[in-house]
RNA sequence: UCCGGCGUAGCUCAAUGGUAGAGCGCUUGGCUGUUAACCAGGAUGUUACAGGUUCGAGCCCUGUCGCCGGAGCCA
């Protein structure tokens, strides 16, 4: 495999038309006749139409054998044609095989959740999975660039802590040597120590959290890039982060039009994410709950989505009737899986509908004091097509780092950033409390032990300053970016409460 | 932790308490432009596990396990 052979990806094959190449990669899909086989080849760059005729004796003998996912080369000429996907297809002269592949567990049929799940290090070889994790690469590098191209340094902040970030249920415990540590939920009280040194910086890392809940939102294991500046206060942190959603946004659009496709992602509804975004206070998100118009607009939705089900219904049994007139076992497949992901649909649209009214009556009895329920969330975050940005949240509802509201002092300078299509909470973040002892109350009130955070209080005692920050959760933003169901389908090797395997 | 659902061939799913099936995948043969190809044949089962009811259980009952969805909590 040296360079004078011709090696090119297969998403070049367009520079090189007329040319002698070799491509690598592994066997996608196979159609073969009496006379020609027409191979489908994927190497990690795209897919490729390679077509071996019979003439090409050895060459064809191989391709007809070859399963499925098979590792293989192949050599040939580069020609133009509207038959092959992408334009270009490569007339095979000879296929030369490196591993001959077991029999491949995943089809291109329908496939349920579990088994991808637990085929997960193979079901990364197919379509979406690579699409989705293209977007995620984008997606940090995006948010690594806004920070570095605006002068903050990364900062690596420990995954073995001693103490809880913030609540201990939470954490998980490891043993360290004699004694007893626990896996980060959050870089930030180290970064609120670097900031004081940098000025602005960053962390990207793994979290963890033992939260025992299995919801589309949540894994215990997921990536936030936390920024955290020095001299900033909640309007700098609402701006920094409204900035970075916009590039990020902007970056996926611009490298992934394919891949958001592919998802079958609607593009005008990320073109809308620019600034400004929505700003509303807590006040403001429980009177919205609570007001006669958002019940109407929830109930008038529920009236739409109960439409939307039957006509889901309706088309349910147009393709049931169809699948028995079609005789093409080819179409059939296709109809069959649109039935699938139909009834899917439908299970889904029905558990929504079921819980609905009780989202709408939780909604109006909402009350001061409490933090937004997920289902809270989605209503505000329906009812926009920008990003939300919530502030002002009653203290007691929050961390103890957060500062305390001068106008009001049952309220903290916090941020949620809610992201819009009824996708919720991407960001959180706040100005901190940069006085001692303030700092010192909240904690007592949280049921902390200030000894246990010593060092972190001596921020605040050598040159104290305004600072703030924020987390965004990638795994939640990918959910929201790609238009997906599931937050287990953003990172290669979801760990859910129910699954750490593979 | 709580509430609900599911568990049948490698996969997706059928099967009034009465002979365990279909499609795909796999395999054999045919076809020189296929687009999740097509045509003809073939192999494939501890019905999650353990008990119970019954002349008879995939189906009913009890328990266990696994997974899925939701609540609380959170990014």
């Amino acid at each position: 495999m040296n360079a004078d052979a011709g090696f090119v990806q297969i998403k070049d094959l367009a520079a090189h038309d007329g040319r002698d190449v070799s491509i690598h990669g592994w066997l996608f899909g196979k159609r073969s006749g009496g006379g020609v086989a027409f191979l489908q080849i994927r190497d990690g760059s795209g897919i490729c139409q390679c077509v071996v005729e019979s003439s090409a004796e050895d060459a064809f003998k191989k391709a007809s054998e070859l399963p499925h996912e098979s590792s293989l080369i192949v050599r040939g000429i580069v020609r133009k044609d509207e038959r092959a996907i992408g334009g270009y297809e490569i007339a095979v002269s000879s296929v030369e095989i490196i591993h001959i592949a077991a029999e491949y567990p995943i089809t291109r049929k329908a496939h349920g959740i579990d088994f991808l799940m637990s085929h997960r290090h193979l079901w990364l070889r197919s379509r979406r999975p690579t699409a989705i994790l293209r977007i995620r690469h984008t997606l940090i590098k995006a948010c690594r660039d806004f920070f570095d191209n605006r002068g903050f340094t990364l900062v690596d902040t420990p995954i073995l802590v001693a103490g809880a970030g913030e609540d201990a249920q939470t954490l998980f415990p490891v043993e360290y040597f004699d004694r007893k540590a626990f896996l980060a939920q959050t870089g930030q009280l180290y970064l609120e120590s670097a900031c004081l040194a940098l000025g602005k910086v960053y962390c990207f890392g793994p979290t963890f959290r033992a939260e025992k809940s299995k919801t589309r939102r949540h894994l215990t294991e997921f990536w936030m890039i936390e920024p955290e500046v020095a001299f900033a206060e909640l309007d700098d942190v609402i701006a920094l982060a409204e900035d970075m959603v916009c590039y990020v946004v902007e970056q996926v659009l611009a490298r992934h039009q394919d891949d958001l496709t592919f998802l079958g992602r609607d593009i005008e509804a990320l073109r809308k994410v620019k600034k400004p975004f929505i700003r509303m206070t807590y006040g403001e998100v429980a009177e919205n709950l609570r007001s006669a118009k958002t019940k109407d607009w929830l109930e008038k939705e529920m009236m739409r989505d109960k439409e939307k089900l039957q006509a889901l219904i309706d088309e349910l049994g147009r393709l049931e009737k169809q699948v028995d007139a079609v005789k093409k076992t080819a179409q059939k497949d296709k109809i069959q899986i649109q039935i699938h992901e139909l009834k899917e649909n439908i299970e889904d649209l029905e558990a929504d509908l079921h819980n609905r009214p009780a989202h709408i009556a939780s909604a109006q009895a909402f009350e001061f004091g409490g933090d937004l329920g997920g289902s809270d969330e989605t209503i505000i975050s329906k009812q926009f097509d920008k990003p939300v940005f919530v502030t002002d949240y009653p203290r007691e509802a929050k961390a103890f780092y957060m500062k305390e509201s001068v106008q009001d002092k049952r309220l903290v300078r916090n941020m949620d950033l809610l992201a819009p299509e009824g996708y919720g909470e991407i960001i959180g973040g706040s100005q901190r409390e940069e006085n001692l002892d303030v700092l010192v109350t909240r904690m007592k009130e949280k049921g902390l032990n200030p000894e246990d955070y010593d060092w972190y209080l001596d921020v605040r005692k050598y040159g104290s300053v305004p600072h703030g920050g924020f987390g965004l959760g990638i795994e939640r933003a990918l959910t929201w970016i790609c238009g997906l169901k599931h937050v287990r389908e953003t990172i290669p090797f979801p760990r859910t409460m129910g699954r750490i395997y593979p």
